[in-house]
RNA sequence: GCCUGGGUGGUGGAACCGGUAGACACAAGGGACUUAAAAUCCCUUGGUGCUUAGCACCGUGCGGGUUCGAUUCCCGCCCCAGGCACCA
């Protein structure tokens, strides 16, 4: 259906081209000379600014800088929905805030490093480098076809050596300052894409790009620090006044602060402790046995000697091998297995068998955990299981006195029998949750402190200070803060990257690549791997490298850096995309630098937007630039969507840019992008909604193609003159619309309503022109009012603007020209509307003068016939005046 | 489970520091122009009812509350989308 559809039903303009061979439609030629054809007139002025240069920009002191910046593509091949809709509205706000006055930097680019390149290369027996900057030749042209104003002298691919040498420097800076290192870990490998990936790449433990279950895997990997500055990246979240809500609150979520204690159990065996972090040090009574992660460096020593010890290693090694995500899903049945170690607990003395659980990360805390069954709903569930002490030691405040209950634990798995020490087990008391004076789940709640030795009767958060300050003083705890957030692992062992600018020496270890030798070229000769693989291992040329230290032959790094760090600062280079001195020109990134306004997608709340806050802070601290944040303002665009889906192949829902732009023109897609709905909320792709994006271009066109000689010739209004009836109101319409369309972009990027207040404003100007008052100012008013149009329209719909304005006789660009001003006395009406309302309910409404007291609106609405039969034989109690707008008649 | 959004006509959406619910558009129906079609223009369009030039009642997920007045504020639910998820 599609592409001959679309070329009958939208493809109107082409009529023209088309009649000349057929002969028999062009029989009114004026008339077709009136038709909207966007074809040739958006090439005209596409020509025309890219070769004027118009949206190139310097740095000008006396002018206040707006940055505006869109997150850059991918090129993926050709452009798609997302794309243009993001795209337009950074294109709106850039050509607005020029308009305003502002010196305006908005820039392009291509993040041109990643996998889709290497995977595509491969397939089609091509080098990712072709096929990359084929991809980006193409884009760019589409991108010009959509008439967006970018600076495109600023233009770079970060694939190319004079970008990524600098990032390689980067590293090096970072290496020095201990910001990046190495280490031996566990880290998430993507079997399919033959790669470590970041855990921010991991989505419910599968790959990020292709949805294979992550495995685990020890491997030794270069990291960058972004611990380091965890909490200067939390504080900041609250001082984003700019950001999304949601976006802050994911970021704070991702980065995870909980504060506790640090405590130490000391072994029963004498030799050494395990240490355990908790937020719950008040519940420390009624620890009763103690989980551990299986990697945790401490079961071999545990375990050694005792019986259960091969069946452990069993354990562990079973554990090991499963998936991740079946193990952080939640999916895996909670599991645990005896040591035969014990530990004491510091405050009771009582001894606490260790176990190790499968549920326990190593990655979080210590690797360990205090397990209180009472008070902790897994940890009960746990002891139940395996017959574990339950000890309550938390009530719920406010509930009624203690009685004790006789004990009904069972500890026999862990060498513990019953008894007359044994503790209260499993039994509840008034106020916990349970049946029948048995305690069926856990109480997790604070609370006051039961059976806790001196700190009974204490509420939780003063017993959480109180016990670790006491254990302190036996140097047992320390108050601390754990976070979630982890190191940025950024080796990747696929080929289409940066190179980690490191050589490996037998005698000298790791030796940096020094600054004068990068940057390290990624050689263009190499014979990709069929599965995927990076074929760097085996490119003897590239690995092959001299000690830096020893001269001595070495190994280089043949891993390269997750793409993620090219986007990590492409934003600061964009000021100074030409500077070959170094990284970053201080005096053009300190007059750009932060981003006004950065628009992009949801779904790099934490990904992208968390790197680069991080990277800024690096650099910053590295000398290269001044800021602490990197994007003031954010706007995260909705998704585009068809017939309820995400546009995707699978889906077979994919509407192609190229082919709007064909059938309909750049001004109609944008325009349709932009009114369909407001920016943050998914846009539900509409064939017939861009018909009518294409009708209301074709009603403004003709409306000054119709009238052009009698606008022409009429020139503007001066004011003056006193107006009347229609033609009032299309001056107060007209200024209406401009302070409508002012606010809605500057205050909240609500484009769809400032096009729906354009055009009432046409509609409005079509009415007055039928209704043919024979007024000597109906011409200059309504040359005011279509002047207005055109350039309020103007950032949304570029093209056309520019050719109706230069058709009135116009020379000077529109993008040149200051944003209208609206006329606070046009905006006053002698006449207002008032609506009369009876306990709240619409009755009635009235046209008053505009300067009518409140006194004079009660009295009018009282006599008013349609109020008399809705309060006749009532009394009237109150009345209630909003002044200019309602009446309320209370009876 | 926790955290964020969000539930308004046939559809996209508007109004929301409480004050005319449904702007603007799409779709649908009717009409004008035309030999015909396209294009264009005009009218109707939340639901129900009636004594049908009009009027009344109901209506913003559900149930309460505050108020002269609630789509908007408060309390309690339900549903949908997104994020995090054994985090100790």
């Amino acid at each position: 259906m599609f592409p001959r559809e679309m070329s009958r039903r939208g493809g109107r303009f082409h009529e023209k081209e088309f009649s000349g061979s057929d002969g028999h439609i062009d029989t009114d030629e004026k008339y077709m000379e009136q038709r909207y054809n966007p074809r040739s007139i958006e090439k005209k002025w596409q020509q025309f600014w890219d070769e004027a240069g118009v949206f190139e920009v310097g740095e000008d002191e006396k002018r206040e800088k707006y940055y505006l910046l869109e997150m850059f593509p991918y090129p993926s091949g050709r452009i798609h929905m997302g794309h243009v809709r993001n795209y337009t509205i950074g294109d709106v706000v850039a050509r607005f805030m020029r308009m305003l006055g502002y010196n305006v930097l908005h820039p392009m680019g291509w993040d041109a490093f990643g996998m889709p390149a290497e995977n595509a290369a491969i397939k089609a027996g091509s080098h990712p480098a072709k096929w990359t900057y084929d991809n980006i030749d193409y884009m760019r042209s589409q991108l010009k076809q959509l008439g967006f104003s970018y600076d495109w002298s600023r233009e770079f691919a970060t694939c190319d050596p004079s970008y990524y040498r600098w990032e390689q420097l980067f590293f090096l800076k970072m290496y020095e300052r201990g910001l990046a290192y190495r280490k031996s870990s566990y880290v998430n490998w993507c079997p399919k894409c033959q790669t470590v990936l970041a855990n921010e790449q991991v989505e419910a433990g599968a790959c990020w790009r292709c949805d294979s279950a992550v495995v685990q895997k020890e491997m030794e990997q270069w990291f960058f620090k972004i611990t380091h500055y965890v909490e200067e990246l939390l504080q900041n979240t609250f001082k984003l006044p700019g950001w999304p809500e949601r976006v802050l609150v994911m970021q704070q979520n991702w980065i995870g602060k909980s504060t506790g204690s640090m405590l130490r159990f000391p072994l029963e065996s004498g030799r050494g402790d395990i240490g355990v972090f908790t937020t719950r040090t008040d519940t420390l009574f009624g620890a009763t046995f103690m989980s551990i992660a299986p990697e945790h460096p401490m079961v071999a020593d545990l375990c050694r000697g005792k019986p259960q010890e091969s069946a452990v290693l069993d354990f562990v090694e079973k554990v090991k091998q499963s998936k991740r995500n079946e193990r952080e899903a939640d999916l895996l049945e909670k599991e645990g297995f005896f040591t035969g170690s014990y530990c004491i607990n510091p405050v009771t003395g009582k001894k606490m068998p260790v176990y190790v659980a499968n549920f326990v990360l190593m990655a979080y805390g210590t690797g360990a955990v205090m397990a209180v069954p009472a008070h902790d709903q897994r940890d009960f569930e746990f002891a139940q299981k395996y017959g574990l002490p339950i000890e309550v030691v938390i009530k719920p405040a406010g509930a009624c006195p203690l009685r004790a209950y006789p004990g009904a634990g069972s500890s026999a798995e862990a060498g513990l029998t019953g008894g007359p020490e044994t503790p209260l087990a499993g039994v509840a008391r008034d106020g916990f949750p349970g049946d029948k004076g048995v305690l069926t789940h856990a109480f997790e709640e604070d609370g006051i402190l039961v059976d806790s030795g001196e700190f009974s009767g204490m509420e939780s958060a003063a017993a959480r200070i109180a016990i670790t300050e006491a254990l302190a003083k036996r140097g047992l705890a320390e108050l601390t803060v754990q976070y979630r957030l982890r190191d940025w692992g950024i080796s990747r062992q696929r080929y289409w990257g940066a190179p980690i600018p490191i050589i490996y020496c037998d005698r000298c270890g790791v030796a940096p690549v020094p600054e004068q030798d990068l940057p390290v070229v990624l050689p263009i000769d190499v014979e990709l791997l069929e599965n995927g693989g990076s074929p760097l291992p085996v490119h003897k040329p590239f690995y092959s490298a001299a000690c830096p230290k020893c001269g001595a032959e070495g190994r280089r790094e043949t891993d390269t850096m997750d793409t993620f760090v090219e986007s990590s600062w492409y934003f600061a280079r964009y000021a100074c995309s030409d500077f070959d001195r170094g990284p970053l020109d201080r005096a053009r990134v300190g007059y750009w630098m932060p981003v006004d306004q950065y628009i992009g997608g949801i779904e790099h709340a934490v990904l992208h937007l968390l790197y680069s806050r991080f990277f800024v802070k690096a650099l910053r601290d590295m000398g290269y630039m001044d800021v602490d944040e990197p994007f003031l303002n954010l706007l995260t665009q909705g998704m585009v969507i068809k017939d309820g889906f995400k546009m995707s192949k699978s889906k077979g829902n994919v509407v192609d840019p190229d082919e709007m732009i064909q059938a309909y023109g750049a001004d109609t897609v944008r325009l349709f992008c932009l009114f369909a709905s407001p920016p943050e909320k998914d846009l539900d792709w509409s064939e017939q909604g861009v018909e009518g994006s294409f009708r209301f271009l074709s009603r403004m066109w003709r409306l000054v193609f119709e009238n052009l000689e009698a606008l022409k010739s009429a020139g503007p209004y001066r004011g003056g003159s006193f107006l009347t009836g229609d033609i009032a109101q299309l001056r107060r319409k007209t200024h209406q619309t401009i302070r409508k369309v002012t606010e809605d972009i500057r205050e909240r990027f609500h484009f769809n309503t400032a096009i729906a207040a354009i055009m009432e404003l046409v509609n409005l100007i079509y009415q007055v022109l039928d209704s043919r008052p024979s007024d000597p100012m109906l011409w200059p008013v309504v040359r005011e009012a279509v002047e207005a149009v055109i350039v309020i329209s103007s950032p949304m719909v570029p093209h056309i603007c520019e050719e109706l304005r230069s058709a009135l006789g116009f020379e000077e660009l529109l993008l040149n020209t200051p944003w209208p001003k609206w006329d606070d006395q046009a905006l006053k009406a002698e006449e207002i509307l008032v609506v009369i309302q009876v306990n709240g309910k619409l009755r009635s409404k009235i046209t008053v003068p505009a300067d009518a007291t409140d006194k004079e609106l009660e009295d009018i609405s009282l006599r008013d016939p349609r109020i008399a039969d809705f309060i006749e034989g009532k009394q009237v109690r109150k009345v209630v005046v909003v002044p200019k707008k309602l009446i309320n008649i209370v009876v």
